[in-house]
DNA sequence: GAGTGGTCTAGACCACCCT
DNA sequence: GGGTGGTCTAGACCACTCT
């Protein structure tokens, strides 16, 4: 047993339990791209057959794997690669609410998109090199025609080489980062804080400087741990919340 | 099969899955006192010879409720029933973090405990009737001897009657929760935006009238989904930032 | 009807904890 | 050494989807 019939690489000398092994393996092929966004895998028979692991084993792994949102379970059709939507993206990573909250739906416009070397604070951030390429984008996001975000996103120009080139971006990134470069996201790490509006952000969101301002420190996680994103976005709360989950 | 041998009401005529019962059952044992904090539960075989189900079937069960975080799976030891300590409620629902990302201990000051009627506001936040009688505590949170946090809390008296009659709440109520009125918390949802700060509140944080002050509105439920506690938290975060995780 | 994931059972062996 | 949870297997039946 224990995968000596495959052609892959299971059992070896670490301890980690089998279903954790065909986890990672069908994750990897995903990352890798083998298997895109969409795709129906084969179905847990085969795939314990291929791996020469048994079905409850091969069941085990795919669980993990759904509740992690990475592949999506349907009773009677099969087991899909999950496929990023902007409507799902949205959902998922956009918190923010109106008064009775509901969801909040924003528009995008670009200031600008900038290559340059990280600093050594977007190095630590990202987890680069100080001085390796990365990729600048300022745009300001409105909800109802009212400009309420003004932000700064830095990406790792070796993840997104030619992004931007056209100065364009689009208004939800994630799906993109996975249809154009096979980079799954799997969640955000978030510092919250206040500050008061400088003049540019003042200029920005169409208020008086020194009005509160929420700010909101993002470093997103790919499926594969790389960080591949960080993200200051400075936010006029006014009649919004941004709605979070504790515990 | 399907219970028919035990005293226990599984089966029925709804569909759900066995082990969902099974995990409800168990669920409510522990809602209802039955089994304590800290109970040490009979073994996987003997609760499935209990309720008539396969050791399967309960292991899928305690599994879900481990990670609900209910009861706590030890290897060679056996599931207890979830203690929540003081330390590890702080640690699940006090996500303050300073300028290191270390998690900031708070100290806490009571400035009053009162009693009165719901308002409409508080019934709505606490899915009460309007004028059910209710516990308010207004109290100061420090860290490194600065006033931080100046927090207003409402509970339901009728799950909470006599807490606070001698004036005093500790620094952490979900542990008290638990061992005193039996009820344990899930999770926290929050809804987070800014505010200047008022008169009173610059007061009893010491700073100036129109700081920028985070303002967290927090609705706490228990296992059982009922809201056990509505709380609105005016934050002066220099310094500090607030950590969550999204997606 | 064929194929898929979802549930449930039964039994084996392993890793770990305690005494 | 005895008891516990953790892993893995094998097989049965059910619910759902598609053709």
């Amino acid at each position: 047993m224990r995968g000596s019939k495959s052609g892959y690489a299971l059992g070896g000398h670490d301890h980690k339990p089998l279903y954790a092994q065909v986890r990672d393996l069908i994750r990897d092929n995903i990352q890798r791209g083998d298997w895109g966004p969409g795709k129906l895998l084969p179905n847990e028979f085969e795939l314990g057959r291929q791996l020469g692991v048994s079905q409850g084993t091969v069941r085990k792994a795919l669980d993990l794997l759904a509740r992690d949102q990475i592949v999506i379970r349907q009773q009677g059709r099969g087991t899909f690669v999950n496929q990023h939507t902007p409507a799902e993206v949205l959902f998922r990573f956009f918190q923010f609410r109106d008064e009775h909250g509901e969801r909040v739906v924003p528009t995008s416009r670009a200031i600008h998109t900038r290559r340059g070397k990280a600093t050594r604070l977007e190095a630590d951030r990202l987890e680069l090199a100080t001085g390796a390429p990365v990729i600048r984008h300022v745009r300001v996001r409105a909800h109802d025609d009212r400009p309420f975000v003004y932000e700064t996103l830095v990406l790792p120009e070796a993840l997104f080489s030619g992004l931007g080139r056209d100065g364009k971006l689009p208004n939800t990134l994630y799906d993109r980062f996975q249809k154009e470069f096979g980079i799954t996201v799997d969640h955000a790490d978030e510092q919250i804080g206040t500050q008061a509006a400088d003049g540019q952000a003042a200029r920005m969101l169409d208020i008086a400087v020194g009005t509160p301002l929420m700010r909101i420190d993002r470093r997103t996680i790919a499926i594969d741990g790389a960080v591949i994103e960080w993200r200051v976005s400075l936010c006029h709360m006014a009649g919004l919340h941004y709605a979070v989950r504790v515990g």
